[in-house]
RNA sequence: UGGCCCAUGGUGUAACUGGCAACACGUCUGGUUUUGGUCCAGAAGAGUCUAGGUUCGAGCCCUAGUGGGCCAACCA
């Protein structure tokens, strides 16, 4: 049974069917990409929702590799898939191939054949294409439509042992060529390829279309509830009619039911879209950072759990979308939020000196390594003379809404002293380059005196300048400028590519980063969420940031 | 000169057999805070595309219209 509250629609089916004539023990779902791609944000609501079912009603969930297409399948994307579900943190049931079901599909079509429901036709895809009519006008019939039963065995007999090329026959069915549904009028049921498949090699001369095996394979595989995007809508017809020939009653029937592809904002997903952005450069491959591919999330520093998060909350429904990306920034928020260790890195450094301080002191002070998780302890961070804030941590001088340092007012050093700023140093062009502060030695954080509880509006990140490790940071931004930028009649996708999604620079972190291994998450306090790269060496970690943390004081400062 | 699907705050979803339109994100207040983060408290924002109909009562049912989407690959 469901969760009661609120189902989708998708579930209310299943309640129905379970009023119905279905068991909990008759639910069966399957996830059936075809191995030509990457997997990609997309991929990752519909994956959510088939295992998701599976574990609401505790029931199997297949992988199924739909893979008909020799001209476009490989073995490496068949890996990737199960290497992205299976960090996605999904089991699947069985792992299914639909070119294990060739031999059954082409007995299947011989009884067709026998049974006057399907015939070879002869002719070119372009005489099949203009006789098949359109929406508004039906199609004219093939003049192979009515040969004789034993000439079409015969025939397909040939293009299966590979006796005929490639577009001289094709199987197909007998149906109607003046329905109005176009994939009624005689669909293409087989051709012939003679391309090596990743898994039957050069056994296969003929491959069967999508429409001829989709339903069989959920058949096969005794899928309940066969989930597709509302694209394949008048695809269901066919699918029944397919069923229809094969159907024993004893058995389970599967059902085919669509939902809405959910669609997110400023990005494109297609794999001609993402294709071009690796061929021209735009992004650094598949799993670029800032592509919408799973393996380019988990680079990004995306948590499973984030990830499915998001698809969990946008629900599932029936009608056209456009979710804004902020939906999945707030996932991945909340999620690293309770689990990244708070570390400080200075991403655009200025030199404060503190003149009070001693030349050759150095101090080790305790930092908490996440308020959120007493659990994750502490660190220590060392202190001297010379430090690095931000640049935009200091103004010579602001109004009373910035909280932070401006000369002969005093901020909070986090996990420090309170600091007040003295004087500047400025080069030929007036930019500050040192700032001169003073500390309030007894205001060392924890130590307990009256000081260090002293409060102080504003409290700063900074990073020792002689300890401070050199780090490279990558901080990304969305690829597009429009949300939706593959939806303009008039403009092509590209011209909305954002040019500053990308930004590199070198950074000082706190000793302690230097620790850290690939994939490890960490918050730059104040900046936002980030990861390690794997392109990090020895000598130089490589952060991604994945998100920002919401900046309140960004829009008060830019509508000032 | 068709057939089918869809229409609920800015976004995404809810509302069981008709019964005060709810939740999340986002936005805005205020509080807490050694992160302008988090957390806490609160607010604004739709009367459910339009017009009819059925009904004591319609976001839910019916009709028409409007708007959006899908359908003419030997792709999936």
């Amino acid at each position: 049974m469901a969760k009661e509250d609120s189902l989708n629609f998708i579930e209310h089916i299943i309640e129905d069917d379970l009023k119905g004539s279905y068991t909990p023990a008759s639910l069966r779902f399957r996830f059936p990409p075809e191995p030509n791609g990457y997997l990609h944000i997309g991929h990752a609501s519909s994956i959510c929702l088939n295992f998701g079912l599976g574990e609401t009603y505790n029931a199997p969930v297949n992988l199924r590799f739909d893979d008909t297409n020799p001209a476009k399948e490989e073995q490496e994307f068949v890996d990737a898939i199960k290497r992205d579900i299976s960090w996605l943190g999904f089991e699947w049931a069985e792992e299914r191939y639909a070119s294990d079901y060739f031999q059954q599909l082409y007995d299947w079509a011989v009884q067709l054949i026998k049974d006057d429901k399907a015939y070879v036709d002869s002719q070119s895809s372009i005489l099949i294409a203009e006789q098949k009519g359109t929406p508004n006008e039906p199609g004219v019939e093939s003049p192979f439509r009515n040969r004789p039963v034993e000439e079409s065995l015969a025939l397909f007999e040939q293009m299966k042992n590979g006796e005929v090329g490639e577009g001289s026959h094709v199987l197909r069915a007998k149906i109607d060529m003046a329905s109005g549904n176009m994939l009624m009028r005689d669909p293409v049921m087989y051709r012939v390829l003679h391309k090596p498949h990743h898994r039957t090699g050069t056994d296969w001369k003929i491959f069967p279309m999508y429409d001829w095996t989709h339903g069989e394979s959920d058949y096969i595989e005794q899928v309940s509830h066969s989930l597709c995007t509302l694209e394949f809508l008048p695809h269901r017809e066919l699918y029944d009619w397919f069923l229809d020939q094969v159907y024993d009653p004893k058995k389970l029937r599967p059902k085919q039911r669509e939902f809405a592809r959910r669609n997110l904002s400023h990005t494109v997903v297609s794999k001609r879209k993402l294709l071009k952005l690796v061929e021209e450069g735009v992004v650094s491959g598949w799993d670029d950072p800032r592509m919408p591919t799973i393996s380019g999330l988990r680079r990004r520093g995306y948590t499973p759990e984030s990830i499915r998060n998001f698809a969990d909350s946008i629900g599932v429904g029936k009608r056209e979308n456009l979710i804004d990306v902020s939906h999945l920034e707030f996932n991945v928020r909340e999620d690293l939020n309770k689990r990244a260790p708070r570390v400080m890195t200075v991403l655009d450094p200025l030199k404060v000196v503190i003149t009070n301080y001693p030349e050759d002191k150095e101090e080790w002070l305790t930092a908490e390594n996440n308020p959120e998780d007493e659990a994750a302890g502490d660190r220590e961070v060392p202190f001297s003379r010379e430090i690095y804030i931000e640049q935009e941590d200091f103004r010579e001088e602001a109004n009373r809404k910035f909280f932070r340092l401006k000369l002969g007012k005093e901020v909070r050093l986090k996990n420090a002293y309170i600091i007040q700023a003295d004087s500047v140093e400025k080069d030929a062009d007036g930019n500050v380059t040192t700032v001169y502060c003073t500390y309030d030695e007894e205001s060392r954080s924890g130590s307990g005196t009256e000081a260090s509880q002293r409060k102080v509006k504003g409290t700063l990140h900074w990073v020792s300048a002689k300890h401070a490790l050199p780090v490279e940071v990558r901080l990304y931004d969305r690829l597009f400028t429009d949300p939706a930028p593959d939806a303009h009649k008039e403009k092509d996708f590209m011209e909305f590519i954002n040019p500053d999604s990308l930004e590199v620079i070198t950074a000082y972190a706190e000793p302690s980063l230097a620790d850290l291994k690939v994939e490890d998450k960490v918050q730059f306090q104040r900046l936002g969420y980030f990861t390690v790269d794997r392109d990090s060496s020895e000598e130089k970690k490589v952060f991604n940031r994945t998100v920002p943390l919401r900046d309140s004081w960004a829009k008060l400062d830019t509508n000032s």
